[in-house]
DNA sequence: ACAGATGGCTAACGCTGTTAGCCAGACCGT
DNA sequence: ACGGTCTGGCTAACAGCGTTAGCCATCTGT
C-alpha cells in the first residue's frame, strides 16, 4: 500500500490530511499545502501531476483505514452487523471532512490501488451471507445516516443511536 | 411560495436552475449564469447578496418538489413506504445535480422558507405511524440509495430495484 | 569531472466570487 | 413640469484559485 508514492510525495499527502481534517476541504488549497511544507505550491507539481492527484491518495487512505476498521470489528464479533455499522460509523465521524471527500464525488476507480474498494466491502458482504442486496441496502442505510448525520440534517434532539439500532435490527433477516 | 423574490429575481433562479440542471454545480457560476441572462456577472448581485443566496433558492426548490412528490404518491397509495420511496428516488434521479447541491452541504435552515423542511418530512413520518426512528432509518436508507446510485458506486451491473426493495421490505416492520 | 535527474523558485494566465463606483432611465411628490 | 430617489444595468478591479513555463541549484551516477 506504501510504495505507489515516494518518500517526499507521501509527507505531502500527510500534510494534505492533517490540513484537510483540520479545516474541511474547502481550505485544503495548493497554496496552503505548499506553506504547510515550507515550499510554493507550483513545486507540488513535481511530485503530482494535480490537486485531484493528491485527493485521490486521500481518498485511498478512507479506503483503506474503513477495510482495517471493518476487519478488526469482524474479528471482534464475527458475523455482527451492529459491530460493522458502529465500527463503520465511528471511523466516519472521527474523520467527516475526509468523509466527505471521499464520499461526494464519483469514485476515481482508475487511480485507486487495485482491489482496495473490494477489500472494504468485503467485511459487510460476509455479514450478509453473500446476499448482495442486503449488503447493498445495508451500506446505503449507513453511508446515509453518516452523512446526514455529519451534514446536521437531523434534528439536534435526534436519538440517533435508536434510528441506528432500527434499521439495522430491521436490516437483520 | 413566491412572493420572497421580485420577478426579476426569480427570472435569475430560474436561469440558474436551468444552467445547474444541464452542466451541473461546477459550471454554476455567477458569470455564466448572468451570461445567460445577458447580462454581466456584478448586476446579480443588485437581486442577490451572494452565491450562496441564489444556491438557496434552488435548495428551496428541491424541497419543494419533494414535498408535492411525496404528498402526491401519498394521495395515490396512501400509508405505502414503497410509493413514497419509488416517488422520492425517481425524482431524485430525475434532478441529480440539484439533488446533490441541495444534500452535500449543511442545509441552511435560517435561509429556507419556515416549515418546509417539516412538510417534505411529513408523508414519511405519516407513513411510519409517526414512529421517529423508523423515519430517520427509512430515510437514511433512501438518500443512501439515491446517493449512491448517482455518484456512481454501485457496480454498473447491480440489481438496484432489488436492493430498495429489500431493504423497504425489511424496514417495513 | 561532467550529465542528467531532482526539486526547488518566480512570473504569469485564466478562472472564480465579489466590491466600488458610475450612469441611464423610471417613478414620484411638489 | 421639475427635481430626487430608486432600480438595475455597466466597467474596472482585487484577491484567491489551479496550473504552466521556464530558470536554476544541488545531488547522483558514470
Amino acid at each position: 500500500m506504501a510504495d505507489r508514492l515516494t518518500p517526499r510525495a507521501r509527507e505531502i499527502v500527510t500534510a494534505a490530511r492533517d490540513l484537510l481534517e483540520e479545516s474541511g476541504a474547502a481550505r485544503l488549497t495548493m497554496r496552503t499545502l505548499a506553506d504547510r511544507l515550507g515550499i510554493k505550491a507550483p513545486s507540488l507539481y513535481k511530485h503530482f501531476p494535480d490537486k485531484q492527484a493528491v485527493e485521490v491518495e486521500l481518498v485511498a487512505q478512507l479506503l483503506t483505514e474503513t477495510a482495517e476498521t471493518l476487519e478488526a470489528a469482524e474479528a471482534r464479533a464475527p458475523g455482527s452487523l451492529e459491530a460493522l455499522a458502529g465500527a463503520y460509523r465511528d471511523h466516519a465521524l472521527a474523520h467527516p471532512h475526509l468523509y466527505r471527500l471521499a464520499t461526494e464525488r464519483p469514485l476515481p476507480r482508475a487511480e485507486l490501488p487495485a482491489g482496495l474498494e473490494d477489500r472494504a466491502a468485503l467485511p459487510l458482504l460476509r455479514a450478509c451471507a453473500g446476499d448482495m442486496d442486503l449488503a447493498r441496502a445495508v451500506w446505503a442505510f449507513a453511508h446515509g445516516m453518516v452523512v446526514l448525520e455529519i451534514h446536521g440534517r437531523f434534528p439536534a434532539d435526534a436519538e440517533l443511536d435508536a434510528a441506528w439500532k432500527r434499521g439495522l435490527t430491521a436490516l437483520q433477516r
